[in-house]
RNA sequence: GGCGCCAUCGUCUAACGGUUCAGGACGGAGCCCUCUCAAGGCUCAAAUACGGGUUCGAUUCCCGUUGGCGCUACCA
């Protein structure tokens, strides 16, 4: 059985999006799980769309989503380079073997005629279509033209007639009549590769044995086939991806939302929660679990249960799948998060204790769902209440209430030990004592300390706090709120 | 326009001709739990696009229609 390998190529012409995210994943799955290789390859080919830094920017994304190539820039092996526009000469090899062995032939015309001709076709209601002109130039006039230095491309032989039938993995035979095939640019006059004969002559020299990408190329996949033909090479095995749509249904696009796996990094979305989100938008272990990391995907992902149809990119989910990440997580690795996210925040300056913040962890950590959130909902774990939430202070501070919580505090500040169950006993004892019921403490205490009506369990909050903060809001509030 | 792909709850999906009043998840509604808010548990509403076949039997197979999407560049 040959080796499998697979690779992701995208073109650097910005960043990683999140459809490719998903590509990338599938051939890295795949790879894993059958012990294969995964190849990381850049498609440059296209000089007019190059952007500055946007490989780095692939790389750096695609390993932030654990996804780690074994083979790509600046992880050479056996069949590099791995970025097309270092291997031009070796297309253009190909290229000129192809017109030698009337596989290929030079096309002169120039863009005037093609937009012309495109016009025509247009205004007759006809399919727009090269109409090989050049296909049938003679030798004396292609040396003519060649010598006399006009810009040329080469285009590849399209058979006249008949059709193509070939096997995708994901959507079983296809087939495309000849006829409906253009005699496509293979090589531009720039010199450099189109696509078409770059990922062909790639996909050889770098063995790849499967090629799974987007739905997008599927029709042009028929050029494909017929270069591996020309070119006396056997073709690899092809699974053409179902699309990632907008909620309009519409190929997935920004304008609709974001589309950069960056803009949900920087949106505070777990690389394990994005990840394992595109994993299930078109694939599925076949049983009702959903939360997988990624290392479980590498046990489970089979091309045979990717399916066939679009998938809209649905955010609310992928939300509730980063609170189901953030809730699994190991409290040392939130602890890790939780401290980076306080050191961009306002309270950078503040120092609290790895126990004192394992304690917000703990009470927090069933209600958010982004990290960030252990700072937007519960500040009051990180500098004491400016003011009170007005609808509470409605509802839940009562004339004597600050004679209830004033009491409560004596009885607080003399406590030993002051875990919850202490915390507990206490107020229920005070409640007791005042002849109120714990209702009459609880709240307007909750609302004392922490300015909301809502949050943790009270004795969770005071126990992080500790007592002599507790106090302290205690007394402040009672002042304010009189 | 031509060619191709696709078609199950609003969304992601299960079902590989019959254990199905079509299952799960997100979101929504309600109830329980409860010091609040969550989490959790339970319940409810919600789908096989349409029309023909094939078959004893179609979500499942075939054809057509409709719809959606993709491709139709010297972009990938």
């Amino acid at each position: 059985m040959t080796e499998i390998r697979t690779r992701f190529a995208p073109s650097p012409t910005g960043f990683l999006h999140v459809g490719g995210l998903r590509t990338a994943l599938y051939n890295y799955l795949f790879a894993r799980k059958n012990g294969g290789t995964f190849v990381l390859r850049i498609e440059d080919t296209d000089q007019s769309r190059k952007v500055p830094g946007a490989v780095e920017n692939l790389i750096e994304t695609l390993e932030w989503g654990g996804i780690r190539y074994d083979e790509g820039p600046g992880r050479e092996g056996d069949v590099g380079p791995y970025i097309q526009s270092q291997r031009i000469t070796l297309y253009q090899q190909y290229a000129h073997r192809l017109v030698e062995e009337g596989k290929a032939y030079y096309c002169f015309c120039s863009a005037d005629r093609l937009k012309e001709l495109r016009a025509k076709q247009l205004a007759a209601k006809q399919a727009t279509s090269y109409d090989r002109h050049c296909r049938n130039l003679s030798g004396e006039e292609v040396r003519a033209l060649l010598k006399s230095g006009v810009p040329y491309v080469v285009r590849m032989k399209i058979p006249l007639a008949g059709a193509l039938t070939f096997d995708d993995l994901i959507r079983g035979q296809v087939t495309i009549s000849y006829e409906n095939i253009d005699d496509q640019v293979i090589l531009k006059s720039d010199g450099y590769p189109t696509y078409h004969l770059a990922v062909v002559v790639d996909d050889h020299c770098m063995k790849i044995s499967h090629v799974i990408r987007g739905e997008e190329w599927l029709p042009s996949t028929p050029k494909h086939v017929i270069l591996f033909g020309y070119l006396g090479w056997d073709p690899p095995k092809f699974a053409h991806l179902p699309l990632l749509l907008n909620p309009d249904r519409s190929k997935l696009s920004k304008r609709q939302g974001d589309v950069a796996v960056e803009d949900y990094r920087t949106r505070g979305y777990l690389n394990e929660a994005l990840v394992n989100f595109v994993a299930l938008l078109g694939w599925n272990p076949g049983d009702e679990r959903e939360i997988f990391s990624l290392e479980d995907l590498t046990k489970e992902f089979s091309l045979e249960r990717v399916n066939s149809s679009g998938a809209v990119f649905n955010v609310e989910k992928l939300d509730w799948m980063n609170a189901e990440h953030l809730r699994q997580m190991p409290e040392q690795e939130l602890l890790n998060l939780l401290k980076l996210q306080l050191a961009s925040s306002r309270f950078k300056d503040l120092k609290f204790e790895d126990s004192y913040l394992l304690g917000v962890i703990r009470a927090m950590r069933e209600r958010v769902t982004f990290v960030k959130e252990f700072e937007s909902k519960s500040p009051y774990f990180f500098e004491a209440p400016q003011t009170y939430d007005s609808d509470v202070v409605k509802k839940r501070w009562k004339p004597e209430s600050g004679g209830y919580l004033k009491k409560l505090a004596t009885t607080f500040a003399g406590l030993e030990k002051t875990d919850k169950e202490a915390l507990e006993g206490a107020l229920h004892g005070a409640a007791e004592a005042l002849g109120v019921g714990n209702g009459e403490l609880i709240h307007p205490l909750r609302l004392a300390v922490s300015g909301t009506g809502s949050g943790p369990g009270l004795y969770d909050i005071l126990s992080v706090l500790g007592k002599k903060e507790t106090l302290r809001r205690i007394d402040a509030a009672i002042e304010r709120l009189r």
